[in-house]
DNA sequence: CGGCCAGTTGAGGGCGTTCAATTAGGGTGG
DNA sequence: CCACCCTAATTGAACGCCCTCAACTGGCCG
């Protein structure tokens, strides 16, 4: 056994995910800086909450392992699934303006994620303006992401799933993983929420592309079959 | 005529919208140095661009007068009108993450509006970290109003447009005006992508609506005569 | 083996779109 | 100021997509 190895303490530092999370564009020392705030490595399992909408605001959240789901009820008690979130990804913004979270984070899987506690993110604002402003620019884009993003927009319902499994497919090949063959963590009643279709009209879609021999589905198990032509089907 | 009111500049310190604008929360001290770093009183005219989707990061705009939408153009060269803009509001946060603009701000009627420039946008990141944390805080919340907004998910299109209308009515109210009876800026169009309809539903729940006697419709003039059925509308 | 829930498949209906025709409104030149 | 034009807005009819409701299948766990 390798005890260096098995003794050394990841973080952000040494983080394989440096690029895409927040030391993205920080210097080494504020990297440091950094990583001497975030609490690392919080394990939460399938079906748990990392936080839940009416929280106080818990404190920004990277998603370092697994995958989770961005829940949100209205005041009328109709849900909205806003996002699939994956390794890399940042979450917790929804309680940083009101300190009370508008939304509920769902991990869909194991996860392990880390976290600046609010109290930490205080002190980030006063003494690391450059930490302050790259969240700045990770809450802007997250702007961009959600009203650019055009599944979330009247179209066919075909060119929705098309647009939703060709977006993962980038993502999943943004952080390592395979982009043609990949596990869905969202089941399809999930799926249909965050789409805006029903179930059924999922299920009807995904044996149309299957038949197609666009893609090969087999439950949870999406295998991308034929890229080109799912690229013209998220393009009608 | 009051030549002392004549020569009062109109800066951040005495503005009728601090309370939701940029000053929001700050203290009269930083209200002071933010107004130094802001460009007041820029004019344009209806149809104008503010800036253009794929223009470097203009700086942050505040509307202070008039109204202006905001449309973005994907690769496909579909049209999203992502928002109406009015006054007090906040926008470029599109061209922050990636020093481009992922949208066009164009006037809707004559707009006047104050801007932080890029560069000194540095300088407040760097020394006045309670500046910066309320942009973030800004933005953050921009993500909480794009995610949450119900008008953009699939809902029947009656309920979509008594959503849009109400949301209006508490905006305008908030900026001092009637809450009932208000020019809406957009033309059909404009407000069938907005709510992602066709020009001709949205011009059809029109004269529903004024038919149920819920609304007064003549043009663009808007008036909400039945608040109350308006609300069950919009929860269908 | 039986029960349960997720997922799939089928039939029918409703709502928004499409296509087309008509009306209203805003700007320009005489 | 009015006649004209061009575009925006309205209204109508028919189609098509997705939803609803329902039955069925398959996988997992007791």
């Amino acid at each position: 056994m390798n005890s260096v190895l098995a003794n050394l303490k990841i973080d952000c530092t040494n983080c394989r995910l440096q690029n895409l999370c927040l030391p993205r564009g920080l210097s080494k020392q504020d990297i440091q800086s950094l990583s001497d705030l975030v609490q690392n490595d919080t394990l939460v399992h399938k079906g748990d909450f990392i936080y839940r909408q009416g929280d106080d605001f818990y404190g920004l959240i990277a998603i370092n392992a697994g995958s989770a789901k961005m829940l949100s009820t209205d005041s009328e008690g109709n849900q909205d699934l806003t996002n699939l979130v994956l390794p890399g990804e940042l979450i917790g913004f929804d309680g940083v303006s009101t300190n009370t979270h508008q939304c509920s984070a769902i991990a869909l899987e194991t996860v392990n994620y880390c976290k600046i506690n609010p109290d930490k993110l205080d002190v980030l604002c006063n003494q690391f303006p450059s930490l302050l402003r790259e969240l700045f620019s990770h809450s802007c884009e997250a702007i961009n992401e959600s009203q650019r993003n055009p599944s979330h927009k009247n179209q066919s319902a075909n060119k929705k799933l098309a647009q939703f499994l060709l977006t993962l497919s980038n993502r999943l090949m943004s952080r390592g993983f395979s982009s043609t063959e990949f596990n869905l963590t969202l089941n399809r009643q999930d799926l249909a929420l965050h789409l805006s279709l029903t179930p059924e009209t999922v299920s009807r879609l995904f044996s149309k592309l299957h038949k197609q021999k666009i893609i090969s589905v087999s439950g949870k198990n999406i295998q991308i079959t034929n890229l080109e032509k799912l690229k013209i089907v998220a393009s009608e």
